[in-house]
RNA sequence: GUGAUUGUAGCUCAGUUGGUUAGAGCGCUGGAUUGUGGUUCCAGAGGUCGCCGGUUCGAACCCGGUCUAUCACCCCA
């Protein structure tokens, strides 16, 4: 064999066998989404650089994948940040596109570009790949579908709701045990406000968010290293040990917040979700989380994680509000909210939990044996009638040896294997063998399509 | 991007202090069985020991680099 061919770190290809199960998964989401009312569109694999740059914090940027101009670009370039060797600036210069990061931003700049022609409030569902230069790990790809539903053009709290809906009923299809985590940019906004530090509120709220992760004491030594005043860490220490129920958390911190009229109407926008919440027949459990953060800078209101809770797994669906996503590409006061499912880790959750329902595995349901040129031209037409009866069926392409062939039926998983030979012909009956028990059945293609259909 | 671990047949893995021709199980191919798979028996094929370089009389084994996968950090679906 010459040198193995191979694809880039984090990639990955999909055989039949997963692609079974990765359908299945895209399906049932699809299915809930338009259960809801909302409408697909797609949007290209990259994008221009400058609606990507800048949207997701620093970090971002650096995991953008930037695709390089074409012809000759490095004489186009600056030549005197070429000799500098300035990475960064350079790559400004030498490349103008960049493969989309997530689909939201995306979906801004299409609201923001088609405005026109859309009616709002506009909710839609995007099932596509995006790509992180992100350095691969256990859950985490270089490039992965994000299934996103988003409602945009209107601020009622009604999607926020109907969001956890959609969330608890796809999870519930898929047989998946998870808890939806919920905060608000606004309480984390009040938080910082009220401590004192409000510019620091991104600093905040990303040290908290690891503090089931790393405890208490490794939080407030983050919080003093990124520069927060002892005081202000002291201040918050009654916000990180709030315990008890939903409403109950919720009444300790309005306390707290009493000065900050931001953090106030973040508690009432929660309060809000969950009094609707509790008048539905929701059976996921909804958890007010203050520790949650999530990095994307763009949101401004409720912020959703779902996580699973019999596998270990980073969030599997995670979204919120957006109220100005649109204003950087020129729209502005257009609110949205949504969120995204993980297709490649719920793929693996149910992978490890061994949830896949057991019919996903076979396509064909019926193969005819070959037996020469006489018999395959009969099982050809027998094959047209059920294939219009709707059943997959297929005919071994050659007059291979019977073992060869039936051993092809047995490793594809079809259940049903018809012998077509000089008997059969001559009857009219078509030997059918049962390759799960092994017994065989002498039938019309009639009684095989009644058989099969059911 | 930082730090670590890893790589031997299609798969899962053995492989002695560095010493002739690198092994097993499963799988694969053929036969026992000319119209019967999944069980059994027999035979066979299949390896540049991830890649490049170094040390050595001699490297799967030691050293350096590189790629991949995995793990932690950062961040995240």
């Amino acid at each position: 064999m010459a040198q193995k061919p191979s694809i880039p770190k984090g990639t990955r290809d999909f055989g039949p066998a997963e692609m079974v199960k990765r359908n299945y998964i895209f399906d049932t989401i699809k299915s809930v989404f338009k259960l809801y009312g909302f409408q697909p569109i797609e949007t290209p694999a990259m994008e221009n650089l400058s609606t990507l740059m800048g949207k997701y914090g620093e970090e971002g940027d650096k995991l953008l994948f930037k695709i390089l101009n074409s012809g000759d670009f490095l004489t186009k370039a600056d030549q005197e940040l070429l000799t500098q060797k300035d990475s960064v600036k350079v790559t400004g210069q030498i490349s103008e596109k960049g493969l989309r990061y997530d689909l939201t931003v995306p979906f801004a700049r299409y609201v923001v570009q088609h405005r026109n022609n859309i009616v709002f409030p506009f909710k839609r569902y995007q099932i596509q790949p995006v790509w992180r230069a992100d350095r691969p790990q256990k859950g985490r790809y270089r490039e992965f579908f994000q299934c996103d539903v988003d409602v945009i053009g209107s601020d009622s709290l009604l999607n926020e709701v109907e969001l956890i809906q959609i969330v608890d009923e796809v999870y519930k299809k898929l047989n998946i045990n998870v808890v939806v985590k919920m905060n608000n940019r606004k309480i984390l906004a009040g938080i910082a406000e009220t401590i004192g530090q409000p510019d620091k509120m991104v600093d905040i709220t990303v040290a908290i968010d690891k503090l089931d992760k790393i405890g208490v004491e490794k939080v407030n030594q983050e919080l003093l290293e990124k520069g927060l005043p002892q005081l202000a860490v002291e201040q918050l220490q009654p916000i990180l040990n709030l315990s008890g129920s939903n409403t109950e958390k919720l009444n300790q911190i309005k306390n707290v917040l009493s000065g900050s009229e931001t953090g106030l109407k973040g508690i009432q926008e929660m309060e809000t979700v969950f009094a609707l919440l509790a008048d539905l027949n929701i059976s996921t459990k909804v958890e007010l989380d203050l520790t949650l953060a999530r990095g994307l800078n763009y949101y401004t209101g409720a912020i959703f994680e779902v996580k699973a809770l019999d596998v270990q797994i980073g969030s599997i669906t995670g979204g919120g509000r957006y109220d100005d996503l649109t204003g950087i590409f020129g729209l502005p006061d257009v609110s949205g909210v949504g969120i995204s499912f993980g297709a490649d880790r719920i793929y693996d959750v149910m992978e490890q939990l061994y949830l896949y329902p057991k019919e996903s595995a076979t396509t064909t349901q019926i193969l005819f044996v070959n037996f020469g040129d006489k018999e395959q031209v009969w099982c050809m037409k027998a094959l047209s009638e059920l294939r219009k009866a709707g059943i997959s069926a297929e005919i071994f392409p050659e007059s291979a040896k019977m073992k060869k062939q039936m051993t092809y039926a047995n490793q594809r998983n079809i259940p049903f294997v018809a012998l077509v030979g000089e008997q059969e012909i001559e009857s009219g009956k078509i030997t059918l063998k049962d390759m799960e028990n092994g017994t065989q059945d002498n039938i019309t293609v009639e009684e095989i399509i009644r058989k099969l259909m059911y």
